[in-house]
DNA sequence: AAATTTTTATACAAGTTTGAATATATTGAA
DNA sequence: TTCAATATATTCAAACTTGTATAAAAATTT
């Protein structure tokens, strides 16, 4: 439940309302977490209940729904440390969905699955080129800090090893069929 | 939904109740999925809802709960190309959980991040020896389908480039601190 | 042969995720 | 100025996941 550790991290540095949070984790990890803004409120709501984040505002303008503006408490600081380190140490096995589709790769024509691959690896080619660009900015502007490029290129590194492995199983296609 | 794709898969070839599924997916992809067997027996009552899948059998021996067996129709054969089809296709961003703790590494102390990056690196490479020897087997036993080595190449792979990626990371851990 | 552990088999409650629904303010275009 | 589009802000029901509970047969130990 990495969201804890987003909200709590984000709230570390300022107290914001759901919404405001939603557009931070937007901004500055929407390239690489997928955080539903459904689950903010849903995480907001649970660390509430459990102290580690405390309501000091309800801002209702006119009668749109009111603003709730959270705060961390002393609790949710050393939640924050906790979940943190947990992150640093663990280590989940990464998923790939596609190993699924090659694991049922007889069931396709030659053709098809020939086709399918040559896209991915074109996909995948365009997404390097992405980050290459995307870094070259994110390197001009003294803003970005340096973790951003770091975490730029841990996508790198695995896009290449996936274009690299593509590329074998294209080449030794004929194994699987 | 991969786990529909990996159910109509195995059900594609013979029909089966729940817990030999379960069997069938821990044997052959344990390595690379991460199913939980409870949605198992959700997605096998959500596919025969749908008319995908069918009842043939219902087994009670003694008072044990029923097996309950179930064999795949031609909407599921179907509906099982569609889903290997689309899992070809698509290509999902995959998320590194450990970008988040990157993200939070200045609330680290320098000797805690350096320990937990050296842990990591340790880690992934035991698991890089760990796959190599399993590979070793697997070329070795001809009853392994080829694709299963591919998927094996697959991990290693990417764990060759986070390793490298971790290695980088720490060469240059003073520029995020 | 009795007791313990492991394996077989599923149901289900509790927790989580998701996106659609809701309601209003603000911006920009015609 | 008035209409449409976009941005603000959250709630909630429905779908899904997870692990625990249940129950008994089979295998193993004592």
């Amino acid at each position: 439940m990495s969201i804890r550790l987003v909200i709590l991290g984000i709230l570390n540095q300022q107290p914001l309302h759901g919404y405001e949070i939603k557009q931070i984790i937007e901004e500055y990890m929407g390239d690489w977490t997928d955080i539903k803004f459904g689950s903010i409120y849903f995480a907001l709501s649970k660390l509430a209940e459990s102290g580690h984040i405390e309501v000091i505002e309800e801002n209702r303008t006119g009668k749109r729904p009111a603003k709730t503006v959270y705060q961390i408490t002393a609790s949710g600081k050393e939640e924050f440390l906790r979940l943190l380190k947990k992150a640093w140490c663990e280590h989940k096995q990464v998923i790939f969905p596609f190993d699924m589709a090659v694991f049922f790769i007889k069931y396709l024509s030659k053709a098809e699955a020939f086709q399918y691959l040559q896209q991915r690896i074109e996909k995948v080619t365009q997404q390097l080129n992405f980050l290459n660009d995307h870094k070259k900015e994110h390197r001009q502007n003294p803003y970005i800090p340096k973790e951003a490029i770091a975490i730029i290129d841990h996508s790198y590194y695995h896009l290449e090893a996936e274009l690299h492995w593509l590329q074998d199983l294209l080449k030794n296609i004929d194994d699987y069929l």
